[in-house]
DNA sequence: GACAAAATCTAACTTCTATTAGAGTCTAAG
DNA sequence: CTTAGACTCTAATAGAAGTTAGATTTTGTC
């Protein structure tokens, strides 16, 4: 071990400077650690980026990173839960949003909602998400424990928003939920990672998939 | 070079024994160098798919690949340009049986077809669809003008069925046909990869995103 | 069965990789 | 200014990667 003593590389996350001021160095460099190894992984895949590539981008020399992670596998696998962690919890927010106001159980606009909320994070994370949420994204080795769990919350979530659609018949009923779920997040994996504004692709994706109008 | 005299590792595909009898052993050992190569790259990506591995999944050592291919990269390229080559002429294929019949021009059924035969050639091709038809997949580098144009060229059918669809108002109109075709693509990917029949996918793809009706 | 070509192996080399230990520098608090 | 801890660099290690040249084996043909 390099740093013995408080061993920042234990941990994983990177605290949002709970007690004093603003965050602290390392807490900066580990950030832009995180971006850099994003930025790489969704350039050349995870066995593609080089801890030397990650160390450049980030301003550093290679072995300076054993300072914030223990290993090239940790740091990636830190960035990975980051994406969905981030993802996750943008789609919580928006759902949350929802219930505050009139529409609140509506199925027809949480899922709206959804398709948003997911589009936007691809839009914003970028990196993050194109390594996260792509559907079969070679992603080789055990996953990682937590980022299994986060990835399951994710798409259950979407489980959930596509089975209440069916049954208020916005969504095509007598077909399997996940396999509406897996259409449907591939297509707003692909598409939203063309480059295009992501309201234009999410007012796409909606005219495509919805059903018209209410049951009626 | 290693073979200079008749020198197999220039030509990048593999001839279907034009002349005499069946394929040559060069042929045979070709052909499993492309599917190691094609398995390995579907596992762990582009550059984590090693030389070693996929000579070892080959039944070879990795310095007789050179008297095949000219180099890793070669062989990866030749993979790819297979994969393409291959969905592309089944994309073609079917529509083309779908013109002998009374429903010649019609989009609608076009459509379908081409959406079965995505679907089939994920699932037959497998490793060589995985890796050549994934949307966003992290191919680093410039991918070689001949897959680049193959790869083209498969979009641009799609563009073309997915505008006729629209103009009969079997798909949503209004809507940009490229994003519409990103959608479609991505949806029956990410779903085609998950292992389910093809038939079953196909059936939830057109249930979903399909005008229930002729425009009537 | 001998011969030439095709196909494979062996054994090296170079380069790149992650990783480590220890020494050096920076930063903030007293 | 000093000092302790946080942070970073340098230099070296061992291993795996792609690649190559030459020797060796296999294959099909007269």
């Amino acid at each position: 071990m390099t740093a013995a003593s408080t061993d920042p590389a234990a941990g994983a996350l990177a605290k949002t400077d709970p007690a004093a001021g603003g965050p602290t160095k390392g807490d900066r460099t580990r950030r832009r650690l995180l971006d850099a190894a994003a930025a790489e992984v969704a350039r050349h895949g995870r066995a593609g980026a080089s801890l030397t590539a990650i160390a450049v981008a980030a301003g550093l020399k290679p072995g300076s990173i054993y300072f914030h992670f223990g290993s090239r596998d940790q740091l990636i696998d830190a960035m990975l839960q980051e994406g969905v962690r981030e993802s996750l919890a943008r789609l919580d927010r928006a759902l949350a949003e929802l219930a505050g106001q009139d529409q609140d159980g509506d199925p027809r606009a949480r899922l709206l909602a959804a398709i948003r909320a997911h589009l936007a994070a691809l839009h914003d994370l970028r990196d993050y998400a194109a390594v996260v949420l792509a559907p079969a994204l070679a992603l080789d080795g055990p996953p990682g424990a937590e980022f299994r769990d986060l990835r399951r919350a994710y798409l259950r979530q979407w489980s959930g928003l596509v089975e209440a659609a069916q049954q208020a018949g916005v969504l095509a009923a007598g077909v399997p939920a996940a396999v509406v779920r897996d259409l449907l997040l591939g297509a707003l994996n692909s598409a939203g990672l063309a480059g295009r504004p992501p309201a234009e692709t999410a007012a796409a994706a909606e005219a495509l998939i919805m059903v018209p109008s209410a049951p009626r």
